[in-house]
RNA sequence: UGACCUAUGGUGUAAUGGUAACACUCCGGUUUUUGGUACCGUCAUUCUAGGUUCGAGUCCUAGUGGGUCAACCA
């Protein structure tokens, strides 16, 4: 597709011509069980799965389960959910906490090696211990305890003797470093709390640097991928990995993802959930990948999206753009075509026989050879959208106006021979005349119709719903410039229709959840899970592109 | 008064010391029974100052801008 190598792939067939690992690559994705998957997550599975997919690896999908405070087992389900959903498929389901064993032990080997203390400071006295960016930390009182009593003390850590936040295990580095991290950072604290998966065995948890690395190292990842807010870890990282001589995996880091108008901040997001902004975590306005689903977008279209955002080390922020036309083309090429008319207005067919209709052809996707098609029927009375007629129209308006020919896509031409209104000049029902033998794919009338409008037949329309989106802020960097980011919440990111016109065969959908059609002319649009065989409710997925929209402007 | 990361069209990503390119957007056009799709075209880019070199977007130094780091979170 594209031989230009990002910077990691580059080093990763730098490490296969080497011979490291014997070429092998094993990368992880290592969600924490506390949240719903977004669109930054889906970045990095994408960066994790499709890399280790390119260059014959695999990937073991790892929960970072080391806060038993905050973890839950429903996380974990719809996390996997998700990941399957996009299309990959992990090695190995394994969990931080399979190896808290281990773990306390590799504390016991850096306790024996002199590399680890029990502090019994309280939580203030060592964050002022731990100095600033720019001042140098001081040692802890406790920093030279002995090993004996380092060991005895951490023994009793793990069996309860101690109260939460009474004592912690902290890795013995420098208090000097520039790096923050390195100033003796905390490995284990003590929780008495319930793990989602260990019950009550421990009562002390190791923190993200003495698990998350070591985890790696444990499995034997080659290439360990995160962001770049964890490239000050990668020095820890690779201190413990030296210090405990285990396998040598390899941390790199690159910029996370950011995506005009949505946000990826689980305290933002669940603000939006809570005060009811939208719809739950699902809702098809919402960034998360549950959201995104229910919204319509493709696995495949989030996929190339990531894919063409590409892979560096700079800050970013894709344009909106990008992701729909992925969404488009991916749906240009698979929905079904149907027509649905959102906003109706009446057009009688005068000289068309009343009591009989006439079944059309219809194309499924012009795009698909093999799609087949669909019978539609004709009839006397049909709906056309409001905004496809006006009573006084210019030139370069190719819809219905009076006097003028249309097209009626996949039917005849017909002639507007006028028109009805109400005291407040709205039309409320239109006039025409058809020409019988302008009949689509056998039209023989020699007659040239300028515009093509979709309709549905009158007679035997039922309603459904269907709900448009707009984007959730009003601002391309929510929050930007504001003190809070909720005054760049669009009020209006849902606008639901009830009047709606579609042909009753389509109820048939009425359970298909996620099916995606293309309403002609109108955009893509997918079954809401709140559809029923009586109602169906469509979302509104994305739009097609509208040149008349601009044209209009100006 | 620190350390680290970073700087290429509007956006994002390439160019691996040798003609700055690709995608999306924008604008214009061709085709079209979807004002969709497809196709063609236009505009537009190396933060600043020094240095190394026959030659620098690329290497070096300094500056400037942006980002990150002081949770018993991950």
């Amino acid at each position: 597709m594209n031989d230009s190598l990002n910077f990691i792939e580059q080093i990763i067939e730098e490490d296969i011509n080497s011979g490291k690992h014997d070429g092998k690559v094993l990368t992880r994705f290592p969600p924490e069980p506390n949240g719903y998957l977004h669109i930054g997550h889906a970045k990095a599975i994408c960066v994790n799965f499709g890399l280790a997919e390119k260059y014959n690896g695999a990937t073991n999908l790892r929960f970072d389960d080391t806060n038993p405070t905050t973890e839950e087992t429903e996380y974990v389900d719809n996390i996997k959910k998700d990941i399957s959903w996009l299309g990959f498929r992990w090695k190995e389901e394994l969990y931080a906490s399979d190896y808290f064993e281990t773990l306390y032990q590799y504390a016991v080997t850096l306790i024996k090696k002199g590399l680890a203390y029990v502090d019994d400071s309280t939580p203030e006295e060592i964050a002022a211990m731990k100095g600033s960016p720019t001042e140098p930390g001081t040692n802890s009182p406790y920093k030279t305890r002995n090993i004996e009593e380092n060991l005895n003390l951490f023994e009793r850590m793990r069996n309860g003797e101690f109260a939460d936040g009474s004592r912690v295990l902290r890795s013995n580095v420098d208090m000097s470093s520039p790096n923050m991290l390195m100033r003796d950072p905390i490995i284990y604290r003590i929780k008495h709390e319930h793990h989602h998966r260990t019950g009550d065995k421990w009562c002390i948890y190791p923190m993200y640097d003495f698990a998350h690395g070591q985890s790696d190292s444990i499995e034997g990842i080659t290439h360990s991928l995160c962001s770049l807010e964890f490239i000050h870890h990668r020095p820890l990282y690779d201190w413990f990995i030296e210090k405990l001589e285990i396998f040598p995996s390899k941390q790199t880091e690159f910029a996370r993802m950011n995506v005009e108008f949505m946000i990826t901040s689980k305290r933002k997001l669940l603000k939006l959930v809570q005060d009811k902004y939208v719809d739950g975590w699902d809702d098809p306005r919402m960034p998360t990948i549950s959201g995104m689903r229910r919204r319509g977008y493709p696995p495949m279209a989030i996929r190339t999206f990531c894919d063409k955002a590409g892979v560096a080390k700079r800050e970013n922020t894709i344009e909106i753009n990008l992701l729909e036309a992925c969404v488009r083309d991916e749906l240009n090429k698979t929905a079904e075509r149907t027509m649905l008319v959102i906003d109706p207005v009446k057009v009688v067919i005068k000289n068309f026989p009343d009591n009989i209709s006439e079944e059309l052809v219809m194309e499924l996707n012009p795009e698909d050879e093999n799609s087949g098609t669909r019978p539609i029927q004709f009839s006397n009375e049909i709906f056309i959208e409001k905004e496809d007629f006006m009573k006084d129209a210019p030139d370069n308006f190719f819809r219905m106006k009076p006097g003028g020919l249309v097209r009626l896509k996949h039917a005849f031409i017909i002639e507007c021979t006028g028109f009805s209104e109400n005291a407040n000049g709205e039309v409320t029902e239109i006039y025409a005349n058809y020409f019988p033998d302008s009949k689509s794919g056998q039209d023989t009338s020699g007659l040239k119709a300028k515009g093509t409008i979709h309709w549905v037949n009158a007679k035997n329309a039922v309603n459904c719903d269907v709900r448009i989106y707009d984007r959730l802020f009003t601002h391309p960097s929510p929050g930007e410039g504001v003190e809070d980011f909720m005054e760049h919440v669009n009020k209006d990111s849902m606008t639901v229709i009830a009047t709606a016109k579609m042909d009753p065969g389509m109820l048939k959908y009425g359970k298909s959840f996620g099916k995606q059609f293309q309403f002609l002319r109108l955009g893509y649009f997918t079954v809401d899970p709140d559809s029923s065989t009586e109602k169906i409710v469509f979302n509104k997925t994305v739009g097609l592109k509208d040149s008349w929209a601009k044209e209009k402007k100006k």
